[in-house]
DNA sequence: ACGGACAACGTGTACGTTACCATAACGTTG
DNA sequence: CAACGTTATGGTAACGTACACGTTGTCCGT
């Protein structure tokens, strides 16, 4: 009643277990005829290969780049902690991570791909920035037979084996109905994003717009800042913002880097007063929402896209599985009511995972 | 530079392989004294079991008992779907699942088990409906020495092993504060349940009645209606709720079994008319979410907790680990604006996990 | 002093797979 | 026709672990 092996194959067919090897594998050495009456009955006999068998053989260490930037930290941070858990919790093979970190997105990516030219990663992680200028690094990896998943971001026409990120087109969606259904007057509203050149950051401001058209044709929107991820620059701006005339309703922070933005709004006392839905979830925003002065953060769950990144990495190394090339995960919509649940999991990253 | 192996740890200590073995695994017929050395040299070397080599050498086949109610199929289908995965991609154990199924939660479910008792599972996977009444045969499984986890509601006190489920209490909360949000002016609500002996199902109305206190003291709730996740039964209590006098202004759908109430709501046409929040999502709903009859859902994602109780599970079984006896997930909330990734899933069941 | 009982430890084998070497049959070449 | 390459195949050693079994050593009663 036990599953047949490789041996039950031969045993039957009257041939060894190096010619079921041979055929099962695409190996040369074996008559086309042998081949394909191993194949037939492997079928018929609902061979499926003993991976515990294959990696005890194979003992291979698998070495994986993965390239994320340090700033925003409470975002990337996550994203580590979820690749190290699908690490340590994938079964029978031993995985090299080596984490390389640039200073933030779009800065010094290109750079360190390519001084880790001589590097041999069996698969490298990356969250690309501009997909126009770290396009040919990801080529020229994926040319060298190296698989590369993109996180967070894609970059495609980059010949990445696959991309696994929030869908920015809804998070931008939810933020805009969110909207429309708080602010009933109409008034104006501002975004604030991170740097439109990343392709996550200019959808989440595309389906922002496109369904507040849709849904709140009464709220009238206001040019996209771009604060380049620099915390100074957003404070700056957004105090800017704040102390014109025609100052708006409400702001859609569709990057993690909120903080100096709330921080402007507390200093022009307008706390409270101007409706803020933000992005990402981390200890300093806690407070804000719990007491409502926020009214809601899109979590992008960084790390669930961590861990399934390395999940598809490794299953198609070690399977050679082909992923869907993308892969969309739904934002968390955090909530006064809700943000209990997720305080506790940014608090012990990795512990569990929601 | 490979990782240590049982005969790392016994060369250096001039033992036999034999030897660490009984220390590593608590087997008799060795001296405490040659078992300290033995183990602290593990820690030393820092020695994890290859687990690859381990399952082959075992090669055991692991049953587990899955009992899910039939009723409601949209959630517990993709519960089922869920443990398939996970049992899918689990690496060198092979695993048979037994599934049974009674006719809807708390109804058949203490009998079938007892009917099962000659049964020799490694592991049960169960939904309980009512604790009280299925707790001592759970009890008994776990004398047996079976480990029981339970999925989407919980029996405390059954000594089950872990308990996975949505954060009930949150979710209701959520309901809460979205009906606050919405509805300005002065009204009652309704909201209808499954079974309030379902501790999960009490949760929701306990954290829904709590949190519209303290957000919308303007809004009255009338008492909580039950419908046994009977579909003929709700549609009945739905028609008498809305030809009454003083008709709520919003209903709060805590079970799965939201249709029967929606298609009432229809022929008194006051779909639109009253604010429904209703929990999960299956395609028959979709489209009220889409054309905004449908405030929100409150998606209980059934596969992903289908796929991390089995892997709890598992885990127990395989490493020995004792996992939190309660792993709460925050559920989805769904949307106009979010809904279409919500869709694809459900329409492709353990595809992709969201 | 001897055998038996028992504790402590060593040895060998099997798990299913892959990698590699050995071998046999056959054709090609000088 | 000897020498050698080619092709198809068989045979076997690992990989690290778990477990049954064999081997020592010690103590004790007679």
């Amino acid at each position: 009643m036990k599953p047949p092996g490789i041996h039950d194959i031969a045993r039957t067919l009257g041939v060894s277990i190096g010619t079921v090897d041979r055929a099962l594998h695409g190996r040369p050495g074996i008559n086309p005829a042998t081949r394909a009456r191993v194949l037939k009955k492997a079928e018929e006999l609902g061979y499926r290969p003993n991976i515990a068998a294959r990696s005890l053989k194979l003992n291979r260490r698998i070495r994986i780049g993965v390239y994320f930037p340090r700033e925003i930290a409470s975002f990337f941070d996550s994203l580590r902690a979820g690749v190290r858990a699908a690490a340590s919790t994938s079964v029978g093979l031993s995985i090299d991570l080596v984490f390389r970190t640039f200073p933030r997105l779009d800065e010094g990516d290109v750079e360190l791909l390519r001084a880790d030219a001589h590097e041999s990663f069996d698969g490298v992680l990356v969250a690309p920035g501009n997909p126009l200028r770290i396009g040919p690094a990801l080529r020229g990896l994926v040319q060298r037979g190296i698989p590369v998943v993109c996180v967070s971001s894609d970059a495609p026409r980059s010949e990445r084996l696959a991309s696994i990120a929030v869908d920015s087109l809804t998070s931008g969606a939810i933020a805009a109905e969110l909207f429309s259904r708080v602010m009933q007057k109409p008034g104006t509203l501002a975004t604030i994003t991170g740097e439109l050149t990343t392709l996550d950051h200019a959808e989440k401001l595309r389906g922002f717009a496109a369904n507040l058209a849709l849904l709140a044709p009464h709220l009238a929107l206001l040019p996209a800042i771009e604060s380049h991820e620099q915390p100074e620059l957003a404070h700056k701006q957004a105090l800017a913002l704040l102390r014109q005339a025609k100052r708006p309703a409400g702001i859609y922070l569709s990057t993690a880097n909120s903080i100096p933005v709330l921080r402007a709004l507390e200093e022009t006392k307008l706390l409270g007063e101007v409706q803020v839905i933000t992005t990402d979830l981390f200890p300093e925003l806690v407070p804000y929402i719990e007491t409502g002065k926020v009214l809601a953060t899109l979590y992008q769950r960084p790390f669930v896209q961590g861990k399934t990144a390395l999940e598809i990495l490794l299953n198609h190394l070690v399977n050679g599985t082909k992923p869907d090339p993308v892969r969309r995960l739904a934002p968390h919509i955090v909530l006064r009511s809700n943000i209990g649940l997720f305080a506790r999991e940014i608090d012990t990253p990795g512990e569990f995972l929601i």
